[in-house]
DNA sequence: GCTGGACCACGTCAGAACAG
DNA sequence: CTGTTCTGACGTGGTCCAGC
């Protein structure tokens, strides 16, 4: 019979096992078009930062998507909810990913944030002055624009209950311009820094001055953390990594079209077996009744022969 | 009409089982 | 050993129905 079941399936409860990974899904409130908050946290780092407490280092950022695929523009946005989707839901892929993407050689910094002590600022927010608004990869198809009136946090929430997890809060307001979306990714590079993926394979990475000191201090001294949008620290050329990743994500969507026919296939067999279970069951039946009649019937006969 | 529970189908993940 | 397949577990969304 094919129903030799394996009985034994641990499955690590999503969001305690995730929480000591690098990938956890918290929270993630994306309508259809209109990307919202998504929290990503990240396995703890030397450096902590607090956010939304008074040594807050909140940076505004705003990533855009500009899909100038020949494909429908709805499309592109539901390729990158999807792609944001699987990121969110699938750790282990966004780890492998993330993996490939990351080596020890250090990439050559393409777009440099310098910090900045802007008056006028809210006493609890240090926002970036922001040179440049809108940046674009070498692929030529993804913006990445960050908005001076956005919103993006970066911090070490220390009182949530999650320890050793970094935060990075991202959120679009204002009136991002059509097609906007967030920054959907977040890892910890081998040589320790954090990198916060935006479409087009570029990062976002602390600076290493910054890591060292504690927000604490920084904020003690007024320094604040400073970050770079740079290439993935990766020896391979970006036209490479970009191609691995995108058949990492075929392979990966191919794996799900066939666990998801193979699914659908086990319930059929399944569903055949239990409907085979309950018809042996109901001839069992029946052929029980018949044998309780038939032995009913020959007492009788034998009673009324022993009469 | 609203709500809550039961049921179903589906997608996804993780791990066991299996094949080469 | 590695890649693939199978399947239990979990989460989600839709539908139906009884109770209010």
């Amino acid at each position: 019979m094919w129903w030799p079941q394996h009985n034994l399936c641990f499955r690590h409860p999503i969001e305690e096992d995730y929480s000591s990974g690098i990938w956890k899904k918290v929270n993630c409130l994306h309508g259809r078009g209109s990307p919202a908050v998504t929290l990503v946290q990240l396995p703890s780092t030397p450096q902590p930062s607090v956010i939304q407490s008074p040594q807050i280092e909140l940076f505004r950022l705003v990533a855009t998507i500009a899909e100038t695929d020949e494909s429908a523009e709805s499309e592109g946005v539901i390729d990158s909810h999807k792609r944001e989707k699987s990121f969110h839901e699938d750790p282990l892929t966004g780890k492998k990913i993330l993996n490939e993407l990351s080596s020890d050689v250090p990439g050559v910094p393409k777009i440099e944030e310098e910090k900045s002590e802007e008056e006028g600022t809210p006493p609890n927010i240090a926002a970036m002055a922001v040179p440049t608004s809108i940046y674009q990869t070498s692929t030529g198809n993804t913006v990445f624009a960050i908005a001076q009136g956005g919103t993006i946090q970066i911090s070490n929430p220390g009182s949530d209950g999650v320890q050793g997890l970094q935060a990075l809060t991202m959120t679009n307001s204002g009136a991002p311009p059509p097609g906007a979306t967030i920054v959907q990714y977040a890892a910890q590079s081998a040589d320790g820094t954090q990198q916060f993926f935006v479409p087009g394979s570029q990062v976002v990475v602390q600076d290493e001055e910054t890591e060292l000191a504690p927000s604490h201090m920084a904020a003690a001294t007024g320094d604040m953390p400073t970050y770079q949008i740079r290439a993935p620290t990766t020896a391979l050329p970006q036209g490479v990594v970009m191609q691995l990743a995108e058949e990492a994500t075929r392979k990966r969507e191919l794996r799900l079209m066939k666990t998801g026919k193979a699914c659908r296939e086990c319930r059929r067999k399944k569903k055949e077996y239990v409907k085979c279970l309950e018809n042996r069951v109901a001839v069992l039946e029946n052929q029980n009744k018949t044998l309780i009649e038939e032995l009913k019937a020959l007492k009788d006969l034998y009673c009324h022969k022993a009469e």
